[in-house]
DNA sequence: GTGAAAGCGCTAACAT
DNA sequence: ATGTTAGCGCTTTCAC
């Protein structure tokens, strides 16, 4: 059995394949008596183009793509990325766009696979876990694909841009510790090649006014425990500790309890990225929820635009929303209580 | 700037395109000085092979996809999914096979995506959210599509199969917590179409011997509410409720305590799925972890070997490991007390 | 061991 | 408004 064909389909209506196909992308002008003969073709043969036909033909893969340079085991434990995902999906499940997901072990697989998808495989790819002087930005900008940015990006590109405000959610954070007392707040950050941990890092060493309580981590509960312990051994101990995702900020409590600490007594906390059991904790986890989906869907928009002939824009998605809860003693209306932090 | 093609490669290294495209596949013997010149001549260009020429010329898109006809608000929150996935990447990533993920609004999106697939965009697909007497098994059948179905389906089919043993874990629970005294155990459920909420709603059926207490549900935390709520409203209430996933278990659970019963001593609560965070909520969550990453791997592997031609097989992939927790009042090796419901 | 040429299934000029 | 035809960039017979 051989797969039906647009000249099948052709034959089936009585006319010729550049028919059906203009019959189909409205691409100019059919009398609508051969349309409907053509459409009334297509579906008794449930002929579907060919995609990779139609991406040579075209070189348009009605596709896009996300490159991923991370451990697959990060990815499992991650709640920004699905939830980003879902919003991207909801933007393109109507175009019938696909999405590419790519994972890659190390730099000279990930150029592969940007050359490939710039070769047929895909129309535009959105950058995540984007880093300082990102090797990717001026790479992408050579092989020309369309590509949006997800995250502050600290230098001019070519490119769009869905960005955040990552400092804010801190500043409002250390100023609302402080208003409760605490004189020593640290900050355990993600890697500071990343554009939002460095953008976290740098707003709470301006709103704090000193490096030495900052400790730099890797999003990792392991790292989270370590680090944790590191502040709480020194000799002028932090009575809050800041981390940059609610992974370490759990690690952390985990950690703090087990030396016989009391949440938020002894030690207040706060996380990022508010995982949807977060506030199911106890205590409750201060966190920031972000709306990752809404970045996906201006992502993808941005995306899908670009690849139109749009100009590049940048667009703030400015989602980001402190929950104050019961891990910095802070329930929503409460009464900051004056100098409770220990010794 | 005109893309560089196998013709250019051809040029630069004085041969013709048929020894470029053998010199890389290997598909006809070569001498090695001439492999050399090519390769190098590959190298220099930067030249990768078009994706969409080469997948219309050999059928083959070098992709699988994994089709998803949940509501993307869904996806977010379900912690199988991206673990699944990044197990599905871990063998994919050596092989440079893409994977594409495409949501789908309603039935008829979904077949023409599987249409779509079959047409030239990927060489297989794997199943999930598996229902009894699932339309899109005989229908990927049919369009001869290698699949791989993730869940333990009830019929015979042509696929490979990924298969885990969900009655066995409930089985576990109810007797411990009948061991704890516990006689009125309930059993918080996913839609009952769903070849895995219904092995674990029946192996309950089957351990208390009644469906008095069973409520169907849909995963969702509103409905882990709404179904918990029914529960406590009984005369004579149940003094356990297993739910079939974490969100749905601490929903109900957040309502118990609402209710003023306090969690293990009014109410034994236990979840399926076991996300990264339930053992950090408190009281800590019983629940069973599954490892969707290795059924991830499994699945990927039997995908890329059926559509190397391999017979269709079927792997058990057994993993579940029940964690029990503070919230059955059952850490590991407490010893069992006896009657401690409450009535 | 290598070259020449015929497709793969579409789309898009170019005709009429 | 529709038909004819030439590619898109590869792989793969078929010759030599």
């Amino acid at each position: 059995m051989t797969r039906t064909t647009i000249a099948d389909v052709a034959r089936e209506a009585g006319v010729t394949k550049a028919t059906v196909s203009h019959a189909l992308s409205g691409n100019r002008p059919i009398s609508s008596e051969t349309r409907d003969r053509v459409l009334a073709a297509v579906e008794r043969l449930n002929w579907v183009p060919s995609q990779s036909a139609r991406a040579l033909a075209t070189s348009r893969a009605n596709a896009l793509a996300v490159v991923l340079a991370r451990d697959p085991e990060v990815i499992a434990n991650d709640s920004f990325f699905p939830a980003f995902i879902a919003g991207v999906e909801s933007v393109l499940a109507p175009t019938e766009t696909a999405l590419i997901l790519q994972v890659v072990p190390d730099r000279a697989a990930e150029e592969r696979a940007y050359r490939a998808l710039s070769r047929g495989r895909a129309d535009g790819t959105l950058l995540l876990d984007l880093r300082t002087e990102d090797w990717r930005v001026p790479f992408l900008a050579e092989l020309s694909l369309p590509t949006v940015l997800v995250g502050a990006y600290d230098q001019p590109t070519g490119f769009s841009c869905v960005r955040t405000d990552d400092a804010a959610p801190v500043r409002e954070i250390v100023a609302k510790l402080r208003a409760d007392g605490h004189e020593r707040i640290a900050h355990v950050s993600g890697p500071l090649d990343y554009v939002h941990s460095k953008a976290r890092a740098e707003a709470y060493v301006e709103a704090v006014g000193s490096v030495e309580l900052l400790r730099e981590g890797d999003f990792s509960a392991a790292s989270g425990r370590t680090l944790t312990a590191e502040l709480l051994a020194l000799s002028s101990r932090p009575s809050a500790i800041l981390y940059s995702n609610d992974t370490m900020a759990i690690a952390g409590l985990s950690y703090a309890r087990s030396q016989g600490l009391s949440i938020p007594r002894d030690l207040a906390i706060s996380g990022f990225d508010d995982d949807h059991l977060s506030a199911h904790l106890s205590p409750t986890l201060t966190s920031v929820s972000s709306d990752p989906a809404a970045r996906g869907r201006a992502a993808a928009r941005l995306l899908q635009a670009d690849i139109l002939g749009a100009e590049p824009r940048t667009e703030i998605v400015d989602c980001n929303v402190v929950h104050f809860r019961e891990s910095t003693g802070s329930t929503a209306s409460a009464t900051p209580t004056v100098s409770r932090r220990t010794p």
